[in-house]
DNA sequence: CTTCACATGTAATGGGTTACATGATTTA
DNA sequence: TAAATCATGTAACCCATTACATGTGAAG
């Protein structure tokens, strides 16, 4: 069981999904491709904290339903109250940012300009998912349950917006210092 | 060439250092142990983008100085210039945000205090490399070369703090509305 | 007629963590 | 006397990425 089998459990916690969906919900969350996820579904149904139904289609390709079990929702809620391992953050762009003296004055620009790019296109992303997050809040009504989970997910994307504006703000920050510096150096 | 090869070049343009001194100096910006490390520069002098010296010592073990070649920062200004990667983020806190309706509530609470005193910490140590940084910078006087790496060294810093500082912002907020969410509910 | 979406799997390779291995000196 | 710092390396294992493999239906 290592942290991506317990983030499918908590995606499973919310609503039975196949394997594919399972592998499209948790992108915006955790880089992951299918061939991890069919693997620990495989291995999470044996330990039985996940049970599955197969559902045959004639036009698309047959598919597994896998849903959470008691003693799978049981192994997520010890988990979920041990502390947090600290993040693990991999960034290339540190390391270019340590040696942007060697870059040519317009190339270290394109670099921070792309990075502010991709950050809003997330930003917007995720400004999008609370949106939809928060209709279906509405649309179903007040039940407990149901309000949990939403609430859970509505802090995730709220922590996934402020990362974003704050890796945007920097961008911006770091191409003002870049502009004032080019000329004195000389 | 990884990335982490790449960065172990770029620690190497601002000092000629020991594999152990490498291990010391990338931690803050780069998780990654010795034993990756150490393979890694033998296949780097192996390629010619670095050299070493060896230090015979009486009282603490032998050590190897590396230094970076034309060629290693001829390898190194080409990969700057090069599109940084989206960033990779693995963090379990995550998953548990999404499954915290799950936790007791002075555990929910907990999980957020421990991550938002974590991140204090991360901050005063990005805060006194700064410091640091600025004094080297004072100290040396203000030739290029070595103006070029400061810099590089205090935007990557300024970077860590802000999403240190954003991290912060986001348990303090979160907490807040754990408070404010705990009754309504039932 | 090619690409995209649906749908599930395996295999090879590369990257990362933990543990094994050694050994002197200093500090608690 | 136990632990920490300095110093370098290897081996085993786990995790992650890319590629291989197959097949239908819809849309451009």
């Amino acid at each position: 069981m290592n942290t991506l089998s317990y983030g499918l459990l908590a995606l499973l916690t919310a609503n039975s999904l196949s394997g594919y969906e399972l592998t499209q919900s948790i992108k915006p969350l955790w880089r992951a491709g299918h061939s991890q996820i069919y693997p620990l579904l495989v291995s999470m149904e044996q330990k039985g904290y996940i049970s599955y139904e197969r559902i045959e289609q004639t036009d698309k390709p047959d598919k597994k339903i896998y849903t959470i079990t008691e003693a799978g929702l049981e192994q997520l809620r010890e988990w979920v109250e041990t502390p947090a391992d600290p993040p693990v953050l991999r960034d290339e762009l540190h390391f270019k940012l340590y040696s942007l003296w060697l870059a040519r004055p317009e190339e270290a620009k394109a670099l921070l300009v792309r990075r502010a790019e991709f950050c809003r296109s997330e930003l917007d992303r995720y400004n999008l998912m609370i949106k939809a997050n928060e209709a279906l809040c509405q649309e179903r009504g007040e039940t407990r349950e149901l309000t949990a989970t939403t609430f859970g997910r509505y802090l995730l994307l709220r922590k996934r917006v402020m990362d974003m504006e704050s890796s945007v703000a920097f961008c911006e920050w770091a191409i003002g210092e870049l502009e004032s510096n080019a000329v004195p150096l000389e």
